[in-house]
DNA sequence: CCATGATCTGTAAAGGTTTTCATGCGCCCA
DNA sequence: TGGGCGCATGAAAACCTTTACAGATCATGG
């Protein structure tokens, strides 16, 4: 059915071991036999079977990616990066979405486990300890969240926080609310203790309770955050403060003109909505290439932080 | 390093063959060999390398997913679908996105060929020519496209549309306009179709230019609509109708007071923003599922057409 | 007690590739 | 002329699993 190495080396005359080191290992054969044999290779449209260059060479040249929920668009746009970049590196990308259940990761990365030869886990919600147990089994390398040991690839919270607060503060806001996201999520916790750090004698800090990730999330807590008279409101990320925005347009609330609105993430969608969203924009292509580069390279102990930058659009204003 | 069959082989005293009838054809093995095997693979933790299981069965069981954008929302949701219906199937699935380049998609397929039981192409842009070649070579299942002897699975446009038109006509719209999506795809060459059939004789209908399937595709050609001085605007999907009443909007056209328009999808975003999106829902998550059956062939239709409902919301009001 | 058949289990081959080791060949230098 | 070396290539083993086939065990009926 398919053209395999044999049909090559028939063709060619040659053995099959001069077949595979024409082409993976080309400076070993003699120039007249490496050309005839690859040319013979395309002209019949051969390649390698993957998985039996993997039984033996142990290296599968694919990947592994979960993702929470591709519901959110902040993960496809990382997705593409990783998509993007391991191609560029010749390998596939197993895609896994856990629809938000952390039950279900470890399970699917053990499955996967076998077929790739590292897996990338974007913003996984299991626990630390199961996580690290994960890491010895299995090359991993994490997106969005941070585990002494485990090579990581994150962005600068610390900075995109104080770029968000100083903005605030330029515009007269002194008592802001923060909407924060699952309990589970690294980055939450990362964003609370960042806004804590930079909001400290600059303004008064109001959080309220954890909700989902999701446009859901932010309809659920905007009358919430109306009830604690603020002037501005900072979400977990850009679809719940795509929530608020719906909420404070369905009850009359103006934004900016009565309450300043900021995300996190700068999803596509936030540019596309009136009022824009001002949101710290947390890089996503960027970030699923960087992990790609460090899986495949596998430096053990890596770890890359990536810029963020603030950007204001129509949803923040004046206090 | 990882447990291999002859580890549980050796750990219950049997050969490798007995250890892979005991767990893959039990009913052969008498019960208290097939029961300590099992108790002992389960134990040692013990999954079949499914690439060396390929190689003699032919069988990967693993799949892939090809889609033009998976930053266009709507081939997420698809993606969900495909996901989980392959998953209860006990495969997992490649996902490539080809970045809207018709050209780099028949390579991706067959780079993907060895590796998989089956390709699902999603709003495949290649020419039919080529497709049916490829067909040829690999299992194929078209999602959004239909070629007479492909399995594929559509939905039901014509009678969207005519849901569409419908409720324009009812609302007093004469003179509407269709914003044309890219030439190559399917869906648009069916959607043109499918309303002219439907405005004939009911309304005067303004087909203007083809865009890119994105937000700035409608933003671009909002213009231009609104000097053809219709009063209501039906666009080839979701991103184009939000880019549309981006501009409308900056402009301070008033939606659907001066102008009602319509999209094509129903993404989860067109419910967001304000107004919330007037729009001809098509199944996506259960598509992704109807696909996934077709090419595990665990249904025996070789085509199936799915019905579509529109989603009446603020965007849409009287002429 | 033997022949027969039914059940269960082991051996070996197969699948496509890479890699190690061995072979053959031509060449240089003594 | 022959020993030694380097180079290009081939043969065979290895990776892990499944399956066709053969062998072993056991009970049953004659």
């Amino acid at each position: 059915m398919a053209v395999t190495i044999k049909d090559v080396a028939r063709a060619a005359g040659v053995s099959a071991a001069t077949v595979t080191r024409a082409l993976s290992n080309p400076e070993v054969v003699r120039p007249s036999t490496r050309d005839r044999v690859k040319e013979i290779a395309a002209s019949l449209g051969y390649h390698p079977n993957r998985a039996a260059r993997g039984l033996i060479t142990g290296r599968t040249g694919n990947l592994g990616l979960l993702v929470p929920d591709l519901g959110n668009p902040f993960f496809p746009s990382i997705v593409k990066g990783v998509q993007a970049r391991a191609h560029e590196a010749d390998h596939a990308v197993f895609l896994a979405d856990t629809d938000e259940d952390p039950a279900a990761e470890a399970g699917l990365v053990r499955k996967l486990a076998k077929q790739v030869d590292g897996v990338l886990l974007c913003s996984p919600r299991m626990a630390e300890a199961e996580l690290r147990e994960l890491a010895a089994e299995v090359p991993v390398v994490l997106l969005y969240r941070r585990i002494p040991g485990v090579p990581s690839v994150t962005a600068e919270f610390l900075d995109g926080m104080r770029q968000a607060v100083s903005h605030l503060v330029a515009l007269g806001h002194r008592r802001v609310a923060y909407v924060a996201g699952p309990r589970s999520s690294w980055a939450n916790r990362e964003r609370v203790r960042s806004l804590r750090a930079v909001a400290k004698g600059k303004v008064e800090l109001v959080e309220t309770g954890n909700v989902a990730p999701q446009f859901e999330g932010g309809v659920s807590v905007a009358d919430r955050v109306l009830a604690e008279r603020v002037t501005a409101v900072i979400a977990y990320n850009d679809l719940v403060a795509l929530g608020l925005l719906h909420r404070f347009a369905a009850r009359g609330v103006g934004v900016p003109g009565d309450i300043s609105v900021l995300g996190f993430d700068d999803i596509p969608l936030s540019a596309m909505v009136h009022p824009a969203l001002t949101t710290v924009a947390l890089p996503k292509e960027l970030a699923g290439q960087a992990g790609v580069d460090l899986l495949l390279r596998r430096h053990d102990k890596e770890r890359r932080e990536l810029p963020t930058q603030l950007m204001v659009r129509g949803s923040t204003g004046p206090a």
